[in-house]
DNA sequence: GTGGTAGATCGAAAAATGTCGATGTATAAT
DNA sequence: ATTATACATCGACATTTTTCGATCTACCAC
């Protein structure tokens, strides 16, 4: 394997590993799902019901592997999905027999 | 969130799970990348240049996973792709600039 | 300014994962 | 039957990940 074949094995192994967290995985349906195409830290907080210091660090693993995108907003921390990232995810999320409202929108391209 | 729909991105998040360690990916596209469809143990070993053991512990994770299937062939024990599981990284694989040989035959569709 | 709030970061403890050598098990060859 | 081979499984240790409470930082309201 070339070697700089190799370093896209392990970035395309760190995007999976970031979405191969349930926690994870369940906060980028969450974003992916709201109506305004993200949502704060804290909504996040009380949809997965885990500590504030867990949730953000669970979104920064999102972000360092370029799942999520995030920007402050004021005081809080805003935070959407990367659309050309997720196109990879699209196919995949087929595997779920109730689709997530809103997310073909912006996902298909 | 319904409770059979957790029950699936728990499993969705597992299968990303088993594709997000460097080893396992690898181990995926050289399985996937050989013309007789499959390989040995042995061949995997080689090719990783890990511990059989260690081999022998990421095949079963991939194959618990369900990405994997295995068949004992004599004394080998021959692994190759499930096919359908892997319709969903079809997708991603674009992501790699050089395409795998002799993948597209079989990964799409 | 002061106080309040949102969230990032730190530090520590618990849990899960990765790794290997050693051993076990089954098949194949002689 | 004995021996050899291929692989799975076990046991132990090292590393990484997950999780939380506590603290720090920045922004906003007053």
């Amino acid at each position: 394997m070339a070697m700089d074949t190799k370093v896209k094995v392990n970035e395309a192994a760190r995007l999976y590993a970031a979405l191969g967290h349930s926690l994870r995985l369940q906060a980028v349906l969450f974003l992916a799902s709201q109506p305004r195409g993200g949502a704060y830290v804290s909504d996040v907080v009380a949809y997965l019901q885990r500590a504030q210091s867990t949730v953000s660090h669970h979104l920064k693993v999102l972000v360092d592997a370029g799942v999520l995108a995030t920007e402050p907003h004021g005081n809080w921390g805003w935070y959407q999905v990367v659309p050309t990232r997720l196109s990879q995810l699209s196919e995949h999320l087929s595997l779920f027999g109730t689709s997530v409202p809103a997310l073909g929108a912006r996902m298909v391209l």
